[in-house]
DNA sequence: AAAGTAGGTTTCTTTTTGCAACCTGCTATA
DNA sequence: TATAGCAGGTTGCAAAAAGAAACCTACTTT
């Protein structure tokens, strides 16, 4: 249904939101990066229905985001594994629970799930540029116009 | 109308999404970055319909992520203005730009709107824990649990 | 033979969207 | 003074998407 993925869009955020733009896909391949890969197990978790987590199962793999690998042959089961694009995503996730994190949560509350193994840590990030390791903020970035 | 955000979940990812969880909020934030701050450029610039946009403006407002600001007393006129805890999304979506622009582009045709001023080349970001600074992969991490 | 399990699909009802038309307060134009 | 125009919305209605629950399939266990 769906109809083909639209390579459509120039804005990078626009194409990525074609993708993983609806809400229950950013919790689906946050369940992965959990360790959660089976049908029943993120139906459970998330408490969707399955109808939709098919759905949504099937667009995160038709967009190469996941793979479906049979675990066993006898009854044929399967579970969904991230795939290396789908791996990468994982810095997304990060930034969306440290936002969180730092301003949706009351002290006393934190929803902290992640420990950095580095440092010990609970998990809070930064960006960086990976081409001079600056920090990225708003104010130094410019737009890098096309020609419009 | 969208019932009281819920503070209920415990999840930071759901929680975030409970705020920015439609597609719609995460374009406007962006637009917001990008410079449009007003209903009209806002919905010619997005393509949404004025009903959808309204109820996003006012959802952001309600998270504090935006405010409404008049900009001219007559006629009345307002724009929309990120917040502190607004600009702190930045990161988020440069990820999610990056990501895209790593994926989801072809060589010849990278949509790459921004330029990191530092350096001048075009956005491209790595996460680093903002505690030591070493780089963050899903194998670095590790849950903190709480209690269960 | 009956029940259980994993992984779905189908059907139906309720919510959300998106589109178009309308409203308001004010300004500029004829 | 009337008329049109513009920014910033709201309202009403049809179409699309989501959610709940029942059903299906292929095996295994009791």
């Amino acid at each position: 249904m769906s109809s083909e993925s639209s390579a459509s869009s120039l804005d990078p955020i626009t194409r990525l939101l074609d993708i993983t733009g609806e809400r229950w896909s950013f919790l689906i391949l946050r369940d992965l990066f959990y360790g959660v890969r089976r049908f029943d197990a993120l139906q459970k978790h998330l408490g969707i229905s399955k109808k939709v987590l098919s759905q949504r199962l099937n667009s995160l793999v038709e967009a190469e985001m996941l793979i479906r690998v049979p675990y066993q042959e006898r009854p044929p089961r399967f579970e969904y594994q991230l795939t290396a694009k789908g791996r990468d995503f994982f810095p997304v996730l990060v930034a969306m629970q440290s936002w969180s994190n730092r301003w949706l949560f009351s002290e006393g509350e934190q929803g902290a799930l992640l420990i950095h193994s580095d440092c010990g840590q609970p998990l809070d990030t930064k960006l960086i540029c990976s081409h001079c390791e600056g920090s990225v903020t708003p104010a130094r970035i410019r737009p890098g116009k096309r020609e419009q």
